[in-house]
DNA sequence: CAGCCTCTGTACGATACCGCACACAATCCA
DNA sequence: TGGATTGTGTGCGGTATCGTACAGAGGCTG
């Protein structure tokens, strides 16, 4: 019986040296991630680390008063839960499944000990911690900057990077928790990015239709983090 | 002739072990940090890494058409250059000074040399590297959800607590660079403030009158990121 | 097929901030 | 001392988003 996923539909697992990713194959196990799952809450020691195969996951705040807002979102590209090797063993935020998928974990001890080999997976994880913070530092300059409609646009497209389908499954309720905003507004711009036919909305199903057209109708935003990603990254 | 400051009055360098920080003693260069220099520019390699000691250092991005956001602020608890051994030797945004004083600085090979001893300076960069990503996630939720009086409050007291002076200088033209906002926004929340007896300002000064008091008035912002700080850094 | 629940669309006054224009006040300097 | 420069205060219409309320539409289930 074959597996439906292999681990290296990971990024960061596939930028691995043959030999690095043989010492950890073993202990990576594959677990479903159901849509809305938390990985980690806000100031709890984590136990693992997440390889997202065709899984997205958001970090996201949420405060006193229950508003929340998406601070990155994680991929395939990326991993979740770098403060277990960054050192600080847990963050003020949380990891929320926003769109259902597979992903691969890895005991946090066993993360810490290949992270301290200070070999290829140690220079991946950095690297990809740079574009994390990147994502995080966009993400707050465009929260202040820019329309509703245009950060509609960028969250698509990050979205969209992460997953392999041209379908996303999300209510505009989801949306908005993201986006911090209420839940008429992102059916506002949702509605708008319709009608100029980037994008077909159906019920919680979001197909995209004019990909170069999303781009054009975000910010900046999107094409900034985009280019550090590639950047920094395999492939 | 004594020098004026000691490298160590920067909290990363005073928390290395002996051993560890006479290797690179000889090697810290003391400058001065005039107000607006900016050490390194979005996209530009560095060179160096700067320990501010009694100067205070703003991450922000400039946008397309002008406008700005800080992004994070670093004063004498941290380092400026986090991607010079994160790997990816520059950002998309830029450093400018923002309260004048003076730094160390170190050149970037000897810096990533020392990192990739795995040891105490290590730990401490990567820890301090967390923390940092703390401060911008919270800066990103801050700027969705909180009002202009909570973030100029927010503002202040991370400002104040890298300095060890009660007296900022700074006018509300570059506290609006710095917030993303129009100065008159930040001419509106002073007076605020001011009123509440909270703070003075006069033309560029601006001095802590009520430290509680500012607390109070603050989101919740600025305590998650103090916290954070506490725990994951020395002291 | 009827009924229910979820998801989406719309409307409306309130509000925070913007962009612009301009007056005034403090400081510097010739 | 008088004029220029810099920093601060204020007013006003415009706009994006909010909070709330409610109506309709698609899909599931009995």
């Amino acid at each position: 019986m074959p597996l439906a996923h292999d681990p290296r539909e990971n990024h960061l697992l596939a930028a691995l040296p043959s030999e690095d990713y043989e010492r950890i194959f073993a202990n990576l196990e594959r677990i479903p991630l159901p849509l809305g799952e938390s990985l980690y809450e806000s100031g709890i020691q984590m136990s693992y680390v997440y390889f997202p195969i065709n899984s997205i996951v958001s970090l996201l705040y949420v405060m006193e008063d229950g508003s929340s807002a998406e601070i990155a979102v994680v991929g395939n590209e990326g991993i979740v839960g770098v403060s277990l090797f960054m050192g600080g063993e847990s963050t003020p935020s949380r990891a929320v499944v926003q769109s259902a998928g597979h992903a691969y974990r890895l005991r946090g001890p066993l993360l810490k000990h290949e992270f301290y080999r200070a070999g290829p997976m140690q220079r991946l994880l950095l690297r990809y911690t740079q574009a994390l913070l990147t994502q995080m530092a966009q993400t707050a300059v465009c929260n202040r900057h820019h329309t509703l409609d245009q950060q509609f646009c960028r969250w698509l497209l990050l979205s969209f990077d992460r997953l392999n389908s041209d379908e996303l499954v999300m209510t505009q309720e989801l949306i908005a928790g993201m986006l911090g905003v209420r839940r008429e507004g992102v059916t506002e711009a949702a509605g708008n990015v319709q009608k100029a036919g980037l994008i077909k909305y159906s019920r919680g199903h979001i197909t995209i239709l004019d990909r170069a057209g999303l781009e054009k109708r975000a910010c900046e935003c999107y094409a900034v983090v985009k280019k550090e990603f590639d950047r920094l990254l395999p492939d």
